[in-house]
DNA sequence: ATGCCTGCAAAGCTTTTGCAGATGC
DNA sequence: GCATCTGCAAAAGCTTTGCAGGCAT
């Protein structure tokens, strides 16, 4: 059975093609972060007849499953990306758009602990980072 | 000459009455952090004639001026929040959606480090922690 | 056979825009 | 008086939902 089938089945959802061929295409794409419209043009290029209703309604199953993660940057539409298992944060270029992940366990830590001061427990966080290259 | 109208002036716009009730609606409220139907309600309960359409045009002036910033938390509406020329960065609680602002100098400076160990500039950044009551 | 899944189209929610009239300077 | 501003209504952009049929198990 291949992999994308038995990741499916041990989140609880029926084989199916749309299922598969969406997480395929998370899998293989080299920018690893995609909009639902991004995925529906893939699906669309590889002449399979999925609606856009149906990549939205796969997108928030993966999520709730923990495969992938949906991010939302400043405007515009959600970016969904798979769940590799490592945490990292974003940085945007404000000029080409281009999205690059970077990880800082000092801020992961201090986060804890700002949480925590204020009598919360952390349970999610984003962070995003609008840059331009150096001048 | 009342305070907000000179600051109106000074940010280049035409003194009108739904940019200065939007003003004060903003220095005056309580919770801080208001969304456009938020400040649209304030408005009419105040009997003010002010359309929604108005609303968002005033806030996205107000933002380009440096008056007020504009935060989109996880999902729904954007927030906008008078700009007291003290950053910070939220903190919302996922069961009450209460707003708790917060600043760190360590955050603020590993982050300049990390764009500019990338070869970037910040520009800027968004950082919301999402927490619960500690349990 | 059954219940979950899908495509389509329609609706929902937030935000933006075109236009004709109103208002500030 | 003239440019800017406003309200209304319509549109736009992204996402969700209702429904009738289709598919996996």
């Amino acid at each position: 059975m291949p992999v994308e089938d038995q990741e499916l089945k041990k989140a609880g959802l029926k084989v199916t093609l749309p299922r598969v061929k969406i997480l395929q295409i998370l899998e293989n794409v080299v920018d690893r972060h995609m909009t639902a419209e991004d995925i529906y043009q893939a699906l669309r290029d590889a002449e399979e007849d999925v609606g856009i209703a149906t990549v939205y309604r796969v997108l928030t199953q993966f999520e709730a499953a923990g495969l992938i993660e949906r991010h939302n940057f400043d405007n515009g539409p959600a970016v969904y990306e798979l769940d590799r298992g490592e945490h990292h944060d974003h940085m945007v270029c404000t000029e080409t758009g281009k999205v690059i992940e970077f990880h800082d366990a000092d801020i992961e830590k201090i986060q804890e602990r700002i949480a925590k001061q204020n009598g919360y427990d952390l349970v999610g966080h984003s962070l995003v980072l609008y840059v331009k290259p150096k001048s």
